[in-house]
DNA sequence: CGTCGTGATACCGAATTGCTATCAGGGGTC
DNA sequence: GACCCCTGATAGCAATTCGGTATCACGACG
């Protein structure tokens, strides 16, 4: 059986004619009647009663243009959805990213832009910390990842800075730092310092001491954690946080940020991918990220 | 595009290779390289990654694989559907019949054996009398009928006979009437007589009067009603019934029915429909019916 | 009883398809 | 590094299929 067959069948069975049939697809009568014949014999059935007044559709032939309508209008949405696979409009894309971006407008914008722009790619976003998301995307788990820091190999990988980040203090409300709008280093010297830890973002922990070393203070870092347990911790009341400015959509009203003039914006945070990876979804999600970027930046 | 472009191409995507799936499809290589770049012109799309390892489905493709995968099968399907169709195993049925008939192996037998052997028929049974199944079959609205009688054109219809039923004498359990297995007309001349009335089944009604009038009797029709009324009329002790031999599968066990030596085998049970019909489930139906009764015969 | 319109058939040219031979190019081997 | 072997792509030719023209058989209609 051959598609042909099936266009010319349904054309004769919307037509009830082949004369009529044949002169809508623009070919001659006789091509027609063979055609529907080849069908019939391959098919083993008449689908037509001919007559001198036109062809009227069988049961058989009624039952196959149900058919042959859906298969054609199926085949038809099978080149579109494939198109759509290859402008990376449709597919399945696992975005991981670093648990303290969310709710981060860099993380939120770029999916629900993109969602907009391909509504038929399945996103799965994954939390993770930066190291487990380097491996996650070596071992094919997942197709992007946000996160801290890249100490990554540039064969392996390709990146796009999407912002940059520098360490802040965070105190409760009520605490005398609260008062000034901006700190300096030597502020922090005699506060117990509640830090990010090194295991956990090292980078940044690098950079906070070297700022301390930078100005010949000896921090007194009283504990090293998460970033949110370090706000949780500051919440308490047991000393002054270090954390990422990253962290500023997820302050509560209880506390307040504020900057410190010795550390500079250092940690960065960056869309990672494998540089092998191909897939359509991806770059379309890539190209998504980056234009809104430029359009903010209009 | 082409069905055969859609064969070959699951043939590749299945090989993962040009020359094993062009050997597979029993062409040469060249000819299939042809029909794949067909199909990717025309769909716009690369469908292959071509490498000296052989040829990889890129992310459209595997799209398009499960697509092409899906549509041959449905064509494949449509076409036994059609030919099913064709055969009459598969479609819709309309049958009337006489309610009286609701519980005669004739009908429950004929109706479960035509499921068996063609289950994918869609069959439905509308109680009728007489008149108005001729009528519902003029009007396209049934497909065949098992009715009394047959006052019809033969040109218009076309039957067969089913069964053939005498006149039978009904009479309560405690009925002197009951205790002699066969009855004389003679037996009813003083009886209060219930009969299936004139209007419902002239055919019937006639017939039994001619009983009488050849016997010189003039019976005591005190009711004329519907079957399954006199029935009830009987068990409350009203008269003597008579009805069709047909009902022996309705009756209660508060009553017996008699044979009367005068009553001959007058009406008959007739499978009907339109001459003009052609359709295949419904000359299906009428074959498993009539094959029925011959195994039976045997 | 002829005319009209229906679909079927016969035959021929054109387009499509398939085949053989050959090419370009990436791995693997010595 | 030169070679060999495999991959798929390309070119040119043969076979098949498809479409077009001319014509036929047949039933409806006037």
């Amino acid at each position: 059986m051959e598609l042909r067959q099936l266009r010319y069948f349904v054309a004769t069975a919307e037509a009830q004619h082949f004369r009529r049939a044949a002169a809508s697809l623009r070919i001659a009568q006789p091509a027609l009647s063979r055609q529907i014949k080849a069908l019939e014999t391959e098919i083993g059935v008449a689908l037509f009663e001919r007559s001198p007044q036109g062809a009227k559709l069988t049961e058989a032939g009624r039952s196959l243009l149900i058919d042959a309508t859906r298969i054609m209008n199926d085949i038809a949405e099978a080149a579109e959805r494939t198109r759509r696979t290859a402008r990376g409009q449709r597919g399945r894309l696992r975005i991981a990213f670093s648990d303290v971006l969310s709710g981060h407008p860099l993380l939120t914008r770029s999916i629900s832009r993109f969602r907009r722009a391909a509504p038929d790619v399945e996103i799965t976003l994954l939390p993770m910390v930066t190291t487990p998301q380097i491996e996650a995307l070596r071992a094919l788990q997942v197709d992007a990842g946000f996160l801290f820091h890249r100490p990554l190999d540039a064969r392996e990988f390709a990146w796009r800075e999407m912002s940059r980040e520098a360490a802040l203090v965070v105190v409760p409300r009520n605490h005398p730092l609260a008062r000034r709008r901006t700190l300096r280093i030597e502020d922090l010297g005699d506060q117990p310092l509640l830090c990010v830890g090194e295991h956990i973002n090292p980078g940044f922990y690098r950079s906070v001491l070297a700022a301390f070393t930078a100005a010949s203070i000896t921090p007194r870092i009283v504990q090293q954690a998460g970033s949110l347990v370090v706000l949780s911790l500051v919440e308490t009341g047991m000393g002054v946080g270090i954390v990422s400015s990253a962290l500023r959509w997820r302050i509560t009203p209880q506390l307040v940020m504020r900057p410190v003039e010795e550390f500079l914006p250092s940690t960065s945070v960056d869309l990672v991918w494998r540089r092998s990876d191909r897939s359509a979804v991806l770059h379309s999600f890539i190209a998504t990220v980056t234009a809104r970027k430029e359009n903010k930046a209009r």
